[in-house]
DNA sequence: CGGCTCCTGACAACTTTATGTCAGTAATTC
DNA sequence: GAATTACTGACATAAAGTTGTCAGGAGCCG
């Protein structure tokens, strides 16, 4: 038996919830009592919780352990929204376990810091997701893409207006999600929120970031 | 300089997005052709989807790999409910992700199908997932330990009931979540509201799935 | 076609890792 | 205190994994 499968069947058989003592083990999979201390530590040392007691013997937390993923950059966007929406989940339990993954997924991913290009989408707690998702598809290209938008707004005092915009971000608090963008009709920033925007078509013109018109000076100025 | 080393630096490299040839990636790495070839065999049964074409190189699809990461159930449960609120999304490029991350980690679980038991949260497409959140915490202890529950329950016609059930199943599909009970008023099964039960208090008592009571039978008569 | 590059198999040399044995320590329970 | 069990370090040996070399096959492109 390789050392890799024993491993793995040592989880397996850690999950059960009862106490194993180290030599038990070692007579169940014809090894050495060392061997296994050496596997608790190998165990121990992939972050799961394998707790050992002297005097008692080996129990684990029931946890089930994901292998490696490899994911997309938009199925890591997936994974934090989702996590973010539960954890304004109104039920405690789950509320700490979406707070606890996002913690570890934050530890996980590489230390490369999301840039403002790729933080097109930034979440905050929220409440009702559902509504004013139409144009984010359209809105989130523009984003990536540096892409002026021509936006169809309703206000909502019911007043429409047109207007070319420079989007900036998608966020989410409160009640609806919003997308903030350098507006040239004001010349000025405006936030517009998701649910009023009639239409949202992408214009060939690209913009950059000039000073006073990006993310960093609207948070600043924030 | 250690394989596992060099397995991590070429899939960093790889991410640049260009096209990188064996024989170049061989003598950066003062390593013979032949081992980049197996280091790519390797990276692919780790499930990094690096591509090889013949007469061009090798590019990698522009990933983040998660190490292993050991979940409590708790955190398992609210991944896979944000992945289920975000595959609602219309946003079809989240939906995909979504989608497409759910299958993974369904792929990567413990064949270990999930029981009735472990199933007391099942998610279906929905749309407002604010509402009718109060009781869950108290109710899903309640399916998990197998405890009835004494419901005080406005129905949509605003009559009010009293009643004992066994609570078998959490769902949520349309606008609400909703509960799957036997009732042991009406001694059938009802699905009720979350959004509308005034309280739930868990009864001391204890109850055993007996014929045509359990949710296998519901799901059978459904 | 010819040139490029990925790709595969086999085998021997090499490097690293895993393991058992032994000797002893430390916390826990009774 | 005695029994129990987890732990740690050292070291020789056994096992496993890694690598280079060589020989050849297979898809893609101009």
């Amino acid at each position: 038996m390789r050392r890799s499968d024993r491993l793995l069947e040592l989880m397996t058989r850690l999950r059960d919830g009862r106490i194993h003592r180290a030599e038990d083990l070692a007579a169940r999979f014809g090894v050495s009592v060392r061997t296994i201390y050496r596997d608790m530590d190998t165990l121990a040392a992939s972050g799961i919780p394998v707790e050992g007691t002297r005097g008692s013997g080996y129990r684990a937390l029931d946890t089930l352990t994901l292998p490696p993923l490899s994911l997309t950059p938009a199925e890591i966007e997936a994974l934090q929204l989702g996590l973010a929406i539960v954890a304004e989940a109104p039920d405690p339990d789950l509320k700490a376990a979406a707070l606890s993954l996002t913690e570890k997924m934050d530890a996980a991913l590489p230390s490369e810091a999301p840039t403002d290009r790729d933080a097109a989408l930034a979440v905050y707690p929220f409440s009702d997701a559902a509504r004013g998702f139409s144009h984010m598809s359209t809105i989130r290209a523009a984003i990536r893409g540096r892409q002026k938008l021509r936006l169809s707004y309703r206000r909502p005092d019911d007043v429409w207006s047109f207007r070319t915009i420079r989007p900036l971000q998608i966020d989410h608090f409160g009640r609806v999600w919003s997308l903030t963008a350098w507006c040239e009709l004001r010349n000025d920033f405006r936030v517009f929120r998701l649910d009023l925007i009639e239409s949202a078509d992408i214009l060939p013109e690209l913009f950059v970031d000039e000073p006073g018109k990006s993310l960093a000076d609207y948070r600043a100025a924030g």
